[in-house]
DNA sequence: CTTAGTGCAAAGCGTTTGCATGCGA
DNA sequence: TCGCATGCAAACGCTTTGCACTAAG
């Protein structure tokens, strides 16, 4: 699937969940869909704020929280939080299992992904007895090459 | 190793990881360390600072803060922070592997631990080309069996 | 004696909320 | 028309910070 054609599926999807949900279907929640569905990276509140704002389209921090939320619960969305950093989101395909995980720097907080198709069926295989699963999320924490070098540096 | 021998070595490495560090060695941390030392599950700042308040000892959040910092770099606690949650706080005996994951439910919140070894070691055993893996976290976020029956319930 | 560490209160900052207005159904 | 959704600004809650004071080394 192209990624144009994977968008339209997204917003037909989106669309249907708004109607599921007996939710109105309003231009700013297709306009913050449609730049969701189109970011590539994990992404802040702020970044898609700004990001929109450069297009000309100017929507209240309340909706931006308000749609996010229902993009999340919809299953577009998926959220991060590290240490005391501001929240990450990551646009996902629905039903689509994690395909990768991510490393993070404890010295610098940046993330960086990782695909281990293995490892990852592996994990989704699991089962619980009572607990339902839908997906996950491993960080990996610890010390990335950058950091590595600047600490073998200042140690001599 | 006992409960008791065990605090008492890890209260050792605390004082050790202040000299180290130049760091003083106050009555507020070694109270702070010895109470969270003695936590057997996950904890709040808040609750951390009402449970030592409870044994007569009053602590600023500022140094509950700093001091919970010193014990995450020295490795004897981890953080994690769900959706919108305070930080939780979860005491960890220093170069121990990880022993357990957590399923969180996206419907009410509630965090599970369960261990599963084989898993674990898996994990544990993974290296990469750049990045120095410390240790890691695995997140499984789904329904707990409380929701899925109150779920069942409201959709007849 | 020096200065890191502490307590307190205020500030910061991401996120949520209340309320008046606007617009989808 | 009806009431959900939006925008704005204020409120919130966890965390950090500035400052004067205390005490470790």
């Amino acid at each position: 699937m192209t990624d144009q054609k994977q968008k339209n599926s997204s917003r037909e999807a989106f669309t249907q969940f708004l109607i599921e949900r007996g939710l109105r279907k309003t231009p700013e929640r297709f306009a913050i869909a449609d730049k969701v569905l189109g970011m590539k990276d994990h992404f802040y509140v702020e970044s898609l704020r700004e990001s929109m704002e450069r297009d000309g389209y100017r929507v209240s921090r309340a909706t931006l929280y308000n749609t996010i939320q229902l993009l999340i619960e919809a299953g577009f969305v998926r959220r991060h939080q590290f240490d005391g950093q501001p929240a990450q989101y990551e646009r996902v395909s629905p039903k689509e299992v994690t395909n990768h995980h991510h490393l993070v720097c404890r010295k610098c907080g940046k993330v960086k992904e990782v695909k281990d198709a293995e490892l990852i069926k592996a994990l989704s295989l699991k089962r619980y007895r009572t607990f339902q699963p839908e997906f996950f999320t491993l960080y990996v924490y610890g010390t990335c090459s950058t950091c590595q070098r600047k600490l073998k540096k200042s140690n001599g």
